[in-house]
RNA sequence: GGGCGAUUAGCUCAGCUGGUUUAGAGCGUCUGCCUUACAAGCAGAGGGUCUGCGGUUCGAAUCCGUAAUCGCCCACCA
């Protein structure tokens, strides 16, 4: 380490530490006797690359692990990836694309032999990234959804669920991506508002020459219309009774319906009705039986039986349709029209509600225990208002559509029967025992069963995700599962709250019989300066890696802490950063001072015994303050709590205190007990900037081969002396006027000087007045000198003699306006306890307040008076 | 359409069960300083009728109502 730097580098400390702390394995945990504490991490996508969100989301999760292990507790952080089925899928697809490979030319094993390849390279870069941000997970435990443990628990729960009836296949509206060629489940899809139109269109009256007039956003599904419907209430209608209409084009005739799902006031009151192409439709043409058309392929293309534009994409077929329309004067008019469209959350193309076979999970039952673990307060929400929104999803809770039609994933192990029906099982041998009992035909073999094509979703690996990371799926009895599990908190952002957090609870209940975590704490979201989504398209997020380069780990760290209450969105800015690193230098140049001193055995001064004295006092508070925030999960506060004694209390006040004269030494007792201050500030920063502490503690004194202060333990809070911390801040007071005085009359700091105090003043403290002042001598004196500068505090007034430097007009000036603002407050209190009322209601100790409020105010009226008069003014 | 949350200094936010807060912090701004740890620094200063209105109370930034603005979530009006 360069000592001479007087800037802090960042570069070669993080890795050397880093790395130290990877050789000593001192980030893995195995159980012990000690308390657990245990984190899992929220598994990035396995081709994921770092972003904001990560380095917010890891730097909390590392913060708490850090802490927990420095109290002693047995910490665990276990790391991993999700293998992301979708968006994975689809990034294999895009490179075999790329080199000219049809996914479809492929087998099933061929692609997966692809996507394992990628994953293999791409894989886990994000975890090699987060080792930057310095997050001490125990990477010997890492793991992967789709790895063998985690692939073996995601079957066995798929298959006892389904014994327990809860998982069940059917046809149902499914919300289908038609890009990833896929069913998504209800929390996939992303409602955007979008700019359209709403298009009129005329359908003829069969047999008559008159139209009725049908408001539609999509036209081109009119090719799937199997009947109109209006309000039974709607008397404009009512003549439409048991006639039939012609659809546009097409020229089928259709039956009217009537039904008061209708809103008579929408559009023209009358809904063409399209049962396999929108949701409502679909209940309507369940209700009356109607035919149900499915005009488009998988992939959004006109189908057969769409009859017309067969292999049109259903946007051109709009924008085709619309001018056939037109040139069949068919179109009444066209309005713009705001509207909101579903887009896949992982690919963005429009959803297309389609009638599909899935397999769905029953959920009103898994849901009961959930709720009311989070009602019940058993696993609680920081910040509590996300019990809100827990509560209104989970008891309006619909089934989940788990079935995906991709290959990347966990296959659905459900075997189909040659002759029909299908059995579920956890191997294909089991399969083959149940289908032979099932069908009575004992001479099944293994080639005559047919696994279901289809993979699970990705939130149906990650729902089990504390639990089968301690393998307590397959082996509930084992040692680890039983010492680590539950765990203690879960860090994420909110926007995952039902795809993962609800899961991960009801699943949690319902495979382990326990809660997966005490405490969610629920991140806010990243957003630029102006307060946008950081996002890839607008550009506008900062590249995680060239940030750690910049301004090192831990001022990114800080900077991001800084500005992150639970919940909070925070508006990054460099500035943020800025502050971290700039503070990491304060740090820094505090070591070079505190090493550089010479030691000597010499008596204490008095200055410096005080202010040992006072910053242990100081140091206690702050601890106490901290382990009282921290318990809250208010980390950002507790940051800003370690930060301002670090550099307020301790470089402001403490260093300047005992700092020796230029070319002095210091002696022994102070010298000890700052090395033992700075040992403690250390500690508690350490959580939050891991890397600066370690080098510096390193450096403070000699260590041991693989001795780290991860492992230093930060002390309980010991009690703080209150009264010796308030008196400190008069002496603060006291140099801050003997300051302004020199400012004022330009006297330098070199220059001493004399201080005049009044006989209340409290002279515990003179030591340290004379150090900070350079105050020559403190002379206690009742009478008022006219030729010096003074300023009052608390009660006391205290005055530099100057001889010709003071003004006298200045100094009545100063009293005047300071005599005003007294005046004023005392009318105030004085007001209040004139109010009988407030003296009869009140508590005794607020009154009490108030009249020590009104005694001080008038003590220090008469001594401005006393000035005053001193000054031959009133 | 329902719900939730926010609105406090130029910016980002504290202020928890109303009373030592006629309101605090950090950053930024302004003024002096390259003082032998640190100019990414030091010493100071200025800056707010707590979104508006009404109410409860002896007392309101804090509780209640209401309006406005913003944000988020949920929902099957084509």
């Amino acid at each position: 380490m360069n000592e001479t730097a007087t800037k802090y580098d960042p570069h070669a400390v993080e890795e050397k530490w880093y790395a130290y702390w990877m050789e000593h394995r001192l980030f893995h945990s195995e159980p012990d006797n000690r308390e657990p504490y245990t984190i899992v991490i929220p598994p990035p996508n396995v081709t994921g690359v770092l972003h904001m969100g990560h380095m917010l989301n890891n730097t909390i999760q590392d913060i708490l692990v850090r802490r927990a292990r420095m109290m002693g507790k047995n910490a665990l952080w276990v790391p991993g990836t999700d293998h992301a089925a979708i968006s994975t899928e689809a990034k294999v697809v895009a490179k075999l694309a790329s080199e000219g490979i049809n996914k479809h030319d492929l087998s099933r094993e061929e692609f997966l032999r692809h996507a394992w390849d990628w994953t293999d390279k791409y894989g886990g870069i994000i975890l090699k990234q987060l080792r930057k941000l310095g997050a001490s997970c125990d990477w010997e435990r890492t793991a992967f959804t789709m790895d063998e443990q985690r692939s073996k628990s995601v079957i066995r729960v798929f298959c006892d669920l389904y014994d327990k009836g809860l998982i069940y296949r059917g046809v149902r509206m499914v919300n289908w991506d038609p890009r990833a060629l896929t069913a998504l489940s209800d929390e996939e899809v992303i409602y955007k508002e979008e700019q359209s139109k709403l298009y009129h269109l005329r359908y003829k009256v069969e047999g008559e020459d008159r139209y009725i007039i049908v408001a539609t956003t999509r036209p081109e599904t009119i090719l799937g219309d199997t009947a109109v419907c209006v309000n039974p209430n709607d008397e404009r209608y009512t003549w439409l009774k048991g006639k039939k209409v012609i659809v546009p084009l097409v020229g089928r005739a259709v039956p009217i319906i009537m039904d008061d799902y209708v809103e008579m006031d929408f559009g023209t009151g009358c809904l063409k009705v399209t049962p396999a192409h929108d949701v409502n439709d679909y209940m309507l043409g369940d209700k009356y039986n109607l035919p149900s058309i499915d005009i488009f392929n998988d992939n959004g293309t006109v189908s057969e039986a769409g009859g017309m534009y067969v292999g049109m994409d259903r946007f051109d077929v709009r924008r085709r349709i619309m001018e056939d329309l037109q040139a069949a004067d068919l179109v009444e008019k066209v309005e713009d029209y705001v509207n909101k469209v579903g887009h896949s959350e992982r690919t963005d193309a429009v959803i297309e509600p389609k009638l599909s076979m899935q397999w769905f999970v029953k959920m009103e039952s898994l849901a009961k225990p959930a709720l009311a673990a989070v009602e019940d307060g058993d696993i609680s929400f920081v910040p509590a208002k996300f019990r809100n929104t827990y509560r209104h999803w989970m008891t309006n809770i619909k089934d989940w559509c788990i079935s995906r039609q991709l290959w990347w994933g966990h296959q659905i192990p459900a075997y189909y029967l040659p002759d029909g029906g299908y059995v579920v099982a956890e191997t294909p041998e089991e399969a083959l025992v149940k289908a032979i009992e099932k069908s009575g035909n004992a001479s099944l073999t293994l080639d005559d069963l047919k696994q279901d094509a289809d993979c699970l979703d990705t939130w149906f690996s990650s729902w089990l995700w504390p639990i089968s990371l301690f393998n307590g799926i397959l082996e509930p009895e084992n040692e680890e599962f039983k010492y680590y599990y539950p765990t203690a908190d879960l860090v994420t952002a909110p926007d995952i709250i039902f795809f993962w957090v609800a899961r991960m609870i009801m699943a949690g209940y319902e495979f382990s019989g326990k809660k997966p975590f005490g405490n969610v704490y629920f991140t806010g979201i990243v957003r630029d300066k102006i307060g946008r989504k950081m996002s890839k398209t607008l550009g506008n997020s900062p590249d995680a890696l060239e940030l750690l380069d910049k301004f090192g780990a831990d001022g990114v760290r800080m900077g991001l802490m800084l500005a992150a209450p639970a919940g909070h969105d925070i508006m990054y800015d460099d500035s943020l950063c800025e502050q971290g690193r700039n503070f990491c230098n304060k740090i820094w140049n505090s070591f070079r001072l505190i090493k550089g001193w010479q030691v000597a055995d010499e008596a204490q001064p008095e200055a410096s015994k005080l202010a040992v004295k006072w910053f242990g006092e100081k140091l206690n508070a702050t601890i106490a303050e901290m382990d009282d925030l921290m318990g809250k999960f208010r980390i950002s506060e507790a940051l800003m709590a370690i930060y301002r004694l670090f550099w307020d209390e301790f470089s402001s006040w403490y260093l300047e205190m005992v700092k020796p004269a230029f070319g002095q030494p210091m002696d022994s007792a102070t010298y000890n007990a700052t090395l033992g201050y700075f040992d403690m500030l250390l500690r508690l920063l350490h959580p939050f900037m891991p890397f600066i502490t370690e080098e510096l503690w390193q450096n403070l004194a000699e260590r041991k081969d693989g001795e780290s202060i991860m492992y230093a333990q930060i002390p309980a809070a010991a009690k703080a002396d209150e009264k010796m911390i308030s008196d400190f801040e008069s002496v603060k007071e006291i140099v801050a006027g003997i300051r302004t005085v020199r400012k004022q009359k330009q006297i330098p700091q070199k220059e001493a000087l004399e201080l005049n105090a009044q006989k209340s003043h409290n002279p515990a403290f003179d030591a340290v007045i004379a150090k900070m002042g350079n105050i020559s001598a403190l002379i206690i004196k009742e009478e008022k000198d006219p030729t010096a500068a003074a300023f009052i505090v608390g009660k006391t007034e205290y005055s530099i003699p100057l001889a010709d430097k003071v003004n006298p007009e200045e100094e009545i000036a100063k009293l005047h306006k300071e005599r005003e603002y007294y005046t004023k407050f005392l009318a105030g209190v004085e007001k209040k306890l004139s109010n009988e009322r407030f003296v009869a209601n009140a508590p005794e100790a607020v009154v009490a307040i108030e009249r020590k409020k009104k005694a001080d105010a008038e003590a220090k009226l008469a001594t401005i008076a006393a000035s005053l008069s001193a000054l031959g003014a009133n």
